[in-house]
DNA sequence: AAAATAGTGTCTGTTAGACAATATCCG
DNA sequence: CGGATATTGTCTAACAGACACTATTTT
């Protein structure tokens, strides 16, 4: 056990929010340490920064080692904000990300990993548990936007499963022609596959990093309707 | 001159974009060590984030003995992002602030400062510079959105006023009638005094705090026009 | 032929945006 | 009374949002 020296500086850790998306449900990647006793406590994967590398490829090492997520796994990455814990005399700061990987897999690493659907996540700390929520929110907003969604979709997809993914993410669901008339109508699609009988058309995103629309979509005042199915 | 400990944590700093604005145009503050040369290097108001302090109030008093600015004359404070160097193997972070404060004031301390129009700025550091577009690009944005520039104005303003700085923060000019009516739709701003012949009505924010508008303004697409009068 | 899935067009209401005239105060 | 500044309404174009039917393939 080591006795921290009141002359240090604050210590500096990165954590991730990692979403995979599959089938109409958003799910995030959780770790425990793994552990003989049954109680396990879940927590957002991260890393101390070290020496001499920056947050980021502290974190994308040890997410590597951890869980095995390799960076050929991360579609999306965008930085969040940072927290700051005083304890004991001790500052401590927090360097949160968002990481965002297509589709939903699961990998194997030296600690535990779970992988959670948004609305049944276990019991978090209440950072975690706030810099999750902070993470959604933000993926909301920025899906009335921009093309993030894409980032959780295979690269070819059909506007069926892009609206689903929209549906989901926004909470709020859309009558099928105006969604693809306004999607079609951004400009960023391209398809990639002509329809045929019952097979739908496939598209992908013109550019394959972030794009802002030109016209985002509308929000939903407070209290709009939500058609969305039960599951 | 201290010689680190290749063991020790990574630096931690805090830097703020202090913003004010007055008469049609946005300023920024910058600091500089007092030196006898008249070789000025101008930066971004920072601090380090001191053990068992926040960087926020690490930075807060630093700004308070620095350049004399006291919680009070800051109406806003917003964090951005946070930024890392890594240099002959050692790691350091700053995590950056937007500030906001009413008017433009001049303060004292122990730094010589200087409030500078953000199209005139002096030769920053790459860094600082980046930060300090982000911080205006964040503004802008925000504005579109929320009431946000209500914390660069006084308490209670006119509509003019109003206008105007929307006008130079969004970089826009807008139709007089239909900026007030869009405004007044919002349902955020309550008068506080009536229009008297000559004299405009007076208003201010119903909210104190950030308020996001049910409705934003649109954006307007790239190549729109500009009225603004040349200053 | 029935069932499933894909694709498409019109109408309406709201909002954004262009635009001009009138009242009051002051000198 | 002229000048400056304040306030206000209408018309049009674009977009959002509601809504229903037809064509193809598979079983």
């Amino acid at each position: 056990m080591y006795t921290i020296d009141m002359y240090d500086n604050p210590q500096l850790h990165a954590a991730a929010v990692i979403l995979q998306y599959s089938d109409g449900k958003i799910y995030l990647t959780l770790t425990a340490k793994q552990s003989g006793g049954n109680n396990i406590n879940w927590q957002l994967p991260s890393s101390p920064v070290f020496q001499g590398h920056t947050s980021l490829s502290s974190l994308s090492h040890q997410l590597k080692q951890a869980i095995g997520l390799k960076d050929d796994d991360v579609s999306y990455r965008e930085q969040l904000y940072t927290t700051e814990l005083v304890q004991d005399g001790q500052t401590s700061a927090q360097i949160c990300y968002l990481f965002m990987s297509r589709g939903a897999k699961w990998h194997k690493g030296e600690d535990q990993v779970g992988l959670f659907p948004i609305d049944r996540l276990p019991k978090l700390s209440d950072d975690d548990a706030a810099i999750a929520r902070y993470a959604l929110d933000r993926l909301h907003a920025k899906t009335l936007y921009s093309s993030i969604v894409s980032f959780l979709l295979p690269i070819a997809f059909d506007l069926n499963d892009l609206q689903q993914a929209f549906e989901t993410i926004t909470r709020q669901s859309v009558d099928r022609r105006n969604f693809r008339k306004k999607m079609l109508s951004l400009n960023v699609l391209q398809e990639t596959r002509v329809a045929t009988g019952t097979k739908p058309a496939e598209y992908s995103f013109k550019h394959p990093s972030l794009v802002l629309f030109d016209a985002p979509f509308k929000q939903l005042p407070p209290g709009a309707k939500s058609n969305l199915r039960a599951s």
